[in-house]
DNA sequence: CGCATTCTGTACTTACAAGTACATAATGAA
DNA sequence: TTCATTATGTACTTGTAAGTACAGAATGCG
């Protein structure tokens, strides 16, 4: 009943998602996005809203990724420790060397003070509440692996507290084998 | 021999380091930065250079503040790991409530992608660097307190993750006991 | 006092990016 | 085929921020 929509908003979220990640909210242009995706600037706005929408929905999808194979990785059977040191482990790609470069766009985007802050921020705490959900229903779970003192509520927090530690160094492009050895010795608290 | 200055650079620096750490490199522009400060952009530029550069030597006052605080409490007498949980303890208030949600500048400042990132990462890595060699020379130096097996080495690290991890995650506000319980779940690697 | 020198304030240029007006193209339905 | 409807592409407006030209003010020195 209307011309059809000529590009894939799938594939658009997905190139803006590179590219703000890669350099920023505030440093990518919907210009560049629009060089980038072959998309121009109309359609780009009638099919995402705005660029803070269109951030925040590239925002939500980086999230989902994240927590879809988190959910994978934890949902193992065996033990919760060495689920959940598989799960840190999986990181050590994108916090190490050139690929660590860019960090995690959500913690990136944290800082970003041209952003609606109210809904990213509604954006972050829904995604870090669900991971350390996931982190502690896991932990609970696998209770009789620990001692008698063992709190998986705080080492929930623990843990989410190194893995932003860990992207949030990752700008510096450390060593792979650093970043392992600090990972290796947190896992010294799941006892 | 010619007209002095009519502002003190020291004070125009802070009220610039307020500025940016509170709304971030991008979204600080120097007429609002003329607007606070009273002093106009030729003036601004005469004495800091372009807006880099002014971000350059703020970010220097500010982890030359945190240094000269961490040189303190870490060369205390007494047992480092008291030294330790003083000087991560001392960080709460930044990593907490409605002052944690700016973070910390020098973390934020990494995921700018408007600054020049050669000069940023230099000085962020010389910052982190001399940040842990204070804590490795610390824990090297109270080595009779730990275990055998205890790594001053890999341990300084981790302290660095977590203070990252707090500080990254600060931008959510939370709550000020939930930090003090990871901090003190993390000084059990301190044994 | 008069002069060289450096700072200050106003006002400007330039560049770039967000968002949009409008004419046109592509579809399904009647 | 014709129309209603929605997408597209060009070109525009608008706002804002970085950086600067230039005239004038404030100093020390001779």
């Amino acid at each position: 009943m209307a011309r059809p929509r000529s590009f894939d908003p799938d594939d658009v979220l997905e190139i803006a998602r590179q590219m703000f990640w890669q350099k920023g909210f505030q440093a990518t242009s919907l210009d560049e996005i629009t060089a980038m995706s072959g998309v121009a600037k109309p359609s780009l706005y009638a099919a995402f809203g705005d660029k803070n929408a269109l951030f925040l929905k590239v925002l939500d999808r980086y999230h989902d990724g994240i927590l879809g194979w988190a959910e994978r990785v934890l949902a193992q059977p065996g033990p919760a420790r060495e689920a959940i040191r598989q799960w840190l482990t999986g990181f050590i790609p994108y916090c190490s060397g050139e690929k660590g470069q860019r960090g995690c766009l959500s913690i990136n985007s944290a800082t970003d003070g041209s952003l609606d802050q109210a809904e990213l921020r509604k954006s972050i705490e829904r995604y870090n509440r669900r991971l350390e959900d996931l982190l502690r229903t896991r932990l609970r779970a696998g209770r009789a692996e620990f001692s008698k003192g063992f709190d998986p509520d705080v080492t929930a927090q623990t843990i989410m507290v190194v893995h932003a530690g860990l992207l949030a160094l990752a700008h510096q492009r450390p060593d792979a084998r650093r970043v392992k050895a600090v990972i290796d010795q947190v896992m010294g608290l799941l006892a």
